[in-house]
DNA sequence: ATGAAAGCGCTAACAT
DNA sequence: ATGTTAGCGCTTTCAT
């Protein structure tokens, strides 16, 4: 297993020319190399198992084919889909990711850039943590271009965002349920203090606004991204005998929990309360067939910022003035896993 | 954005010191370094933001500190504990992963193999994919030691192995729900083309076999590891009449559309029909929290994967005998959600 | 059509 | 206690 690699050197020692010929045919730049010794070079270094040293050559060309890509958590089913779609863009391209989880702690994002740059990264890709409070003092020592996904910081070295319209999104959603014939939709919301969440509140207001459906604020909860509490606010609503017949949550987690507990209380859903949910999660058609979501296109997202970066970093035509910060915003797509229109039979 | 990077050169001109100097000092091989010069270039190099390019490092030392990690796909529920079990232990030593999705398409796997030992990872992590055949010649290039997961080849640069014990894994389960009161207990397989369903069922058909139980091969379906699959399988149980009064399946998917079609035919689920599944996919507990099942220490098995590889990459002190492949077999466990007690109340 | 030579930024003997 | 020097394996002018 310890076998001695093969350098361009011996090739061209034992093909009797230069290592710049060498090296010149190995990446095809060998426009005017005989064919002669092209196929020779060739041969020897496909019998020895050649296998290029990118250290050497990233040491020269200042290149890696690598590119950061950081993100809270892997294990969240929300992240892998992010990654697959970074990593077939990237291979596309024959980058390689480097993936760090951060658990959304700020010490550990620091720690990853610095240790991305050192590995000279041609870019990172960041993926939302719920932490970071723009505080800008971990990217001193970052030369490498950022892309952002879902969360819009302020940071340094940003040359590209990806975002999904969270406003947009919760307004197709809500405006669905009315489409379907329900007139009365309460909101559980997870944590309120993202933009994200605000913005899915602001468009859930809007969408009842542009019908002119105004009912008070005890048609709104807000706590978390569990389930537990998506069974909780549902059942708080029947207690406190709100008038709703549809719920709009915050994610898929909650929507799941509210089901459960309409379910138990003996209403059937849709046909007596419609309930959407929100993300997606995996498994979410699983667990609750009955559930429509309003789904955030993480694959497309994470498919856009590799393209994005890669696009950036190749493009080293348009020198200095890549001062503008491309922004691509998402659609989302409403998931419709089953009909949810009111009263609608079995 | 485009900042000029510092190298060591520089900060040795600057401190009036040789680069030498400088390096050993940056890498804490100072024994013999006076503090005074000493706190000059740390200085120096924390103000001037000095980032060390590990490719010349690299080139040098023969050590990339990053390990390649390839797998099926990071989708799939069943790979990021493992793909975070990895990343934890190699972030402990300062390890980077790339990462890898291959589809279980062998090309890739071949692809990704090429490139990392290009890239000059220190070694690979590779989890089972479901095609490859043994084939060895996606590694007539590779340099690399490699650690495999879950599955069980004979494959050149192989150095670790970091398996789990299905047959007893199967064996437990089966047992815990014969200790639960359960007697005819039926078997609904996934694809049995792997090594590791086999195991499984073996596992399966021993627990019966201790306990004198013995009954036909109208208790086992084979399928595959669909939700699906797993209703259908059931209701045909159902419909041919089987006396049995539990099914042990070969993973969640299969056991969640088991419980769904005995729960529609009017079963209670466990009270009237045990069920229980195995590796525990992500928020299985969620959809179905009657399920108890066995579960796969992946996150566990990524952790040991890269603690096996770190250990032997850096052992470099025992040269050449690192000829005994090092196995660790780790135990499954039972997740039990609810009680899965025959006929108890609910 | 091909070769010579100068680095890329760093580490590691070996000197002093 | 610190400096000198020779590479690591490759790319890239600039010659020929």
């Amino acid at each position: 297993m310890v076998k001695m690699p093969v350098t361009i050197k011996e090739i061209a020692r034992e093909a009797e020319v230069s290592t710049a010929t060498v090296s010149m045919i190995l990446n095809n730049k060998d426009k005017s190399i005989s064919e002669a010794t092209r196929n020779r070079v060739l041969e020897i270094a496909r019998n020895r198992n050649y296998v290029p040293n990118t250290m050497a050559r990233s040491l020269v060309t200042k290149q890696t084919r690598t590119i950061g890509l950081i993100m809270p958590d892997i294990v969240n089913p929300f992240f892998p889909e992010i990654a697959r779609g970074a990593e077939d863009r990237a291979s596309l391209s024959r980058y390689s990711i480097i993936y760090c989880n951060t658990d959304d702690n700020l010490s550990r994002e620091n720690t990853y850039i610095d240790i991305l740059t050192e590995k000279m990264v041609d870019g990172i890709i960041f993926t939302h943590s719920a932490d970071r409070q723009g505080g800008a003092e971990g990217f001193k020592r970052c030369r490498v271009p950022i892309i952002l996904i879902d969360r819009d910081y302020d940071l340094p070295n940003v040359i590209g965002k990806v975002l999904v319209d969270n406003t947009k999104a919760s307004y197709t959603g809500v405006n669905y349920l009315l489409d379907q014939g329900y007139r009365k939709i309460a909101y559980i919301a997870g944590s309120i203090h993202t933009r994200t969440a605000m913005d899915r509140l602001e468009g859930y207001k809007k969408a009842l606004a542009d019908r002119n459906l105004v009912y008070g604020e005890e048609y709104v909860k807000i706590g978390e991204y569990k389930s537990q509490w998506g069974s909780e606010a549902a059942k708080a609503f029947l207690d406190e005998k709100i008038d709703f017949d549809a719920i709009f949550c915050g994610n898929d987690l909650i929507a799941i929990g509210a089901v459960k507990a309409l379910k138990e209380a003996g209403y059937r859903v849709p046909e007596d309360v419609g309930v959407m949910g929100f993300d997606d999660i995996y498994m979410a058609g699983v667990v609750e067939p009955a559930l429509t979501t309003v789904k955030q296109p993480n694959y497309e997202m994470g498919y856009r910022a590799a393209e994005l970066l890669i696009n950036a970093i190749e493009k080293t035509d348009s020198p200095e003035k890549i001062e503008e910060i491309k922004t691509v915003i998402l659609d989302t797509e409403l998931t419709v896993r089953q009909s949810t229109k009111k009263g609608a039979a079995q």
